[in-house]
Order: structure tokens, then C-alpha cells, then sequence
DNA sequence: AAATTGCAAATCGTAGACAATATGGCATCG
DNA sequence: CGATGCCATATTGTCTACGATTTGCAATTT
């Protein structure tokens, strides 16, 4: 828009400012450092370390940990500090099972309401997925997984059910990020999308949830399974 | 434990501090007075006035906010300030479904292993309703009701998912709070719950989601049809 | 070697200050 | 009389500085 901007992130951050606090720019910044992976979980979040760094004051450090905390993502000890949620694998498996819930819960409401558009574009993004499957292409299969449940989820125009769902996904980033990757198994994901998208095609609110449900646990135990879990903790 | 506190609140309020920040006792202070009802949906919340009222300095409170903020409670509007979340009746509908999916997410899940103690204990619960429900009693209702809920979603021994659920509840708690209580036909209420302890004690997870979700549906239903809604937005 | 003491570092909360922004009343003008 | 612009006030947003409390570690003592 304004040509006289000298630099991409600069304006951005001054529009970010515009509509949004710091602390909410801070938080952002934090989960994306978190999420990234730089700090391992259980990692120490150093209150002035983290300011300096973001060229901010405690202040706002300090509120973006409380929005932070209330998503699951840090851990907070009175008087010890703020860390890096760590995550069980018991952990894990109470989270996936809400997950399930959440996304078995969005194919169903979807079921109701989905239109002819939706039922093409999911059609689409699985036909590509069995391309990227057949050419074992995880580089090109990855995004269009994300894509699909992405459309099924904010698809039901929920935005609450979108956020929670989604809040879930950055909870167990924490899980995958301590080095449990999930196997294999991916060809068995797109049969379970195929099912997902059939039931949504028939409408069959009943089904949906089952499809969908069934395809997150079945994700669950892909990782829950997954060798013994070299970080594995409790 | 100790004789020679002299006050309750005031050992609890050490006690409290010992495992807690102060942020989070001023947020626990600020959603129970939201939810209490004294500031209606869209009231401003003053910075000053609340630390003073709660005899702490802003920083506290704002970080409070930001919790709270992030559990759907409150709205923040930047240089304006943070005001009581409002609820539409469309916002209400969406986290209702959610609430649903979650219900229901939790029978499937505690049908898998459920307890015979855990089965009489519902039991007990829906025959003690049965009772209130003849005798009209709401008030003797109201907390079987909210124990039956308790006892399916805490009996999975999922905590994410009861916590996940609460939220949902305490986000229509501001609903509620503005005015629309839900009418009569509480009486059905306690068939749908019959009909999920038979779902339970069947050890069904098809037919326990299917009854937990629709039980929560019906409840909704009777608040989004009750009346026109005399403080209703947009 | 084990327990105690002492100290450095970090966190937690407060207080005060300041700029930026929004609010509400008032004067001015059409 | 109504609309517009301006100004005093209040509030938010952020920073800095300070004191109090706690923790963790090291040194000392028994």
C-alpha cells in the first residue's frame, strides 16, 4: 500500500501494533520460538533474557506467559519461573483423544451443512494426497493433510470449535518436537480420508463422526506406538 | 491443620500465594466475578479500579486479563481496554456444539472403561433427579445435574478434556447471565440422561457418544428456541 | 560425608513516570 | 437547532527502578 516503507517487517509491525498489544505480539513470537523448537520442553523461558531479546520491557514478557499458560504451552512454578510445557505420553494420548473428539465432532457437523464446493475440494486435496502417497512424497503430502483437515474443521464455520481444535495441534507439537516423529503408515491415512469425505458426500452426520474419529485415534496410536520413545518421561 | 490461623481466608490466601502467582489469584478473583454476574457482557473492566479493588498493582491485573482472555472470557480491544466477553446467540450456538462434541467425546471415551461403581453412582444420580424432577424442585436439580456432568467427564480421567468442557460451560455461563434462562422441559432432561447411563452400562461407545451429544443438542435447543430472546444482539 | 550457613541470582510484585490514545464536554459555526 | 472541531481529562500501554522473597549453589563446619 504505502510506498514509503522502508522495510516489509518494520510496517508490519508497526500495523500489527496498530490493531493488536505488544503482549500479543510477544506471545506470538514465544510460541513460534517454542513451537520452532529452538528450546527443548522443560526448557527454562528466562523472564529478562526473553525481553531483551524482543527489545521489550517484563511486562509484556510476562502477560504473554499467562496467555500462553492458559493455551498449555508453558508450564509456570511460582517463584521458579516459566517452562516449556512438557508432554507425557499419557499426556498425549488425553490430548489426541480430544482432538478426536473435536475433529470427529467437525465432519459431523459438516455433514449437515457442506456444500457441493466443500465435497469437490476435499475430493480434490485427496486425489493429491494419493499422489504424493503413491510417490512417497511425505514434502508434498504433509501440507495437503494439514489443508484437508483444515478444511474440514473451519468448513463448519465454527470458529470456536476451529480454535480449540487447533489448540490441540500446537499442543502436541510439544509431543512430536521431543523427537517422536510418526512413522510410517501414511498410505492407511488417506484410505481413512477417503472414508471421511464418503460419509460427508452421503451426509451421514453418524458416520462423519465415526470416520472422522476413528482417523485421529488411528494417528494416535501411529505415534503411541512408534518404538519406545527415546525421550519418553514418566 | 494449623489452630492458630486466625482467619480462613487468610491462611487460604497464604496458602494460595505458596503454590500460585498473584496473577492467577486475580484471575480466579475476576472470572468469579464476571461470572457472579455483578458486571454484565460488554461491561468494561478498569484496570486501576480492579487492582485497587483487589488491594494489587496493574501488573497483576493485566496479566490476568490475558489469561482470561485466551480462556474466551473477555474481550480485548487495543487502547480501549478489556471488557466482559458478549456472547451473540450465534457465538452461543457454536460453543454449544463444541460443548457437545466434548459431551459426547467423554461418554464414548468412559464406555470404554467405565466402573460398576461408577455406573451405580450415575445411577443414583439420574434417580435422585427423578425425584427433584417430579417434586419440581430446581433447586435440588440444578447441582445433580451439574454433579452428572462432572462425574461422566471427570470419570474419563482425561483432564484436558474436562477442562476443555468447563471452558465451554463457563464461556455460556455469559450467556446465560444475560438474562436467558432456559425454560421448562427439564423434565425430557432427564430421560436423555437415563438414556446415556444405558449407553454407559451397555459399554456401548457408539451409542454413548450419540446420546451424551444429543442430550447436550437438546439442551441447547431449549435455550436458542426459548422466547425471542429479550437481550439478544446481532 | 552430611548438614548447616551464607551469598549470588532470579523471580515476583510494586510504584512511579511517560507517551499515545480515547472520551466527553464545550465552544464555534453553518 | 444541529453538526463540527477543539481541548481537558482519563485510561491504556509500556518502561524503568526498587524492594522483598525465594531458590540454588558453594563454602564451611561438625
Amino acid at each position: 500500500m504505502s510506498a514509503q516503507t522502508q522495510t516489509i517487517s518494520a510496517s508490519d509491525a508497526l500495523d500489527v501494533l496498530r490493531s493488536s498489544s505488544l503482549a500479543q505480539v510477544v506471545q506470538a513470537e514465544i510460541e513460534k520460538i517454542i513451537l520452532g523448537g529452538t528450546y527443548g520442553p522443560g526448557a527454562k523461558l528466562n523472564e529478562k533474557a526473553l525481553a531483551d531479546r524482543l527489545g521489550v520491557s517484563r511486562g509484556p514478557v510476562r502477560e504473554a506467559f499467562q496467555a500462553l499458560h492458559a493455551r498449555g504451552l508453558v508450564e509456570m512454578i511460582p517463584n521458579r519461573g516459566v517452562f516449556v510445557q512438557q508432554i507425557s505420553r499419557h499426556d498425549a494420548v488425553a490430548i489426541y483423544d480430544v482432538r478426536a473428539g473435536l475433529f470427529g465432532t467437525a465432519c459431523r457437523l459438516l455433514a449437515d451443512r457442506i456444500t457441493t464446493a466443500q465435497i469437490t475440494g476435499l475430493k480434490a486435496l485427496v486425489a493429491q494426497m494419493d499422489v504424493a502417497g503413491s510417490n512417497r512424497d511425505l514434502e508434498a503430502y504433509f501440507p495437503l493433510n494439514i489443508a484437508f483437515h483444515s478444511a474440514i474443521v473451519r468448513g463448519t464455520g465454527n470458529t470456536v470449535l476451529a480454535d480449540t481444535y487447533f489448540a490441540m495441534v500446537s499442543r502436541l507439537h510439544l509431543f512430536r518436537a521431543r523427537g517422536l516423529v510418526h512413522g510410517g503408515g501414511f498410505e492407511n491415512s488417506n484410505i481413512e480420508h477417503r472414508a471421511i469425505v464418503d460419509a460427508l458426500d452421503a451426509r451421514d452426520p453418524h458416520a462423519a463422526f465415526e470416520a472422522g474419529f476413528a482417523h485421529v485415534q488411528a494417528g494416535k496410536a501411529r505415534i503411541v506406538t512408534s518404538g519406545d520413545g527415546p525421550l519418553a518421561n514418566a
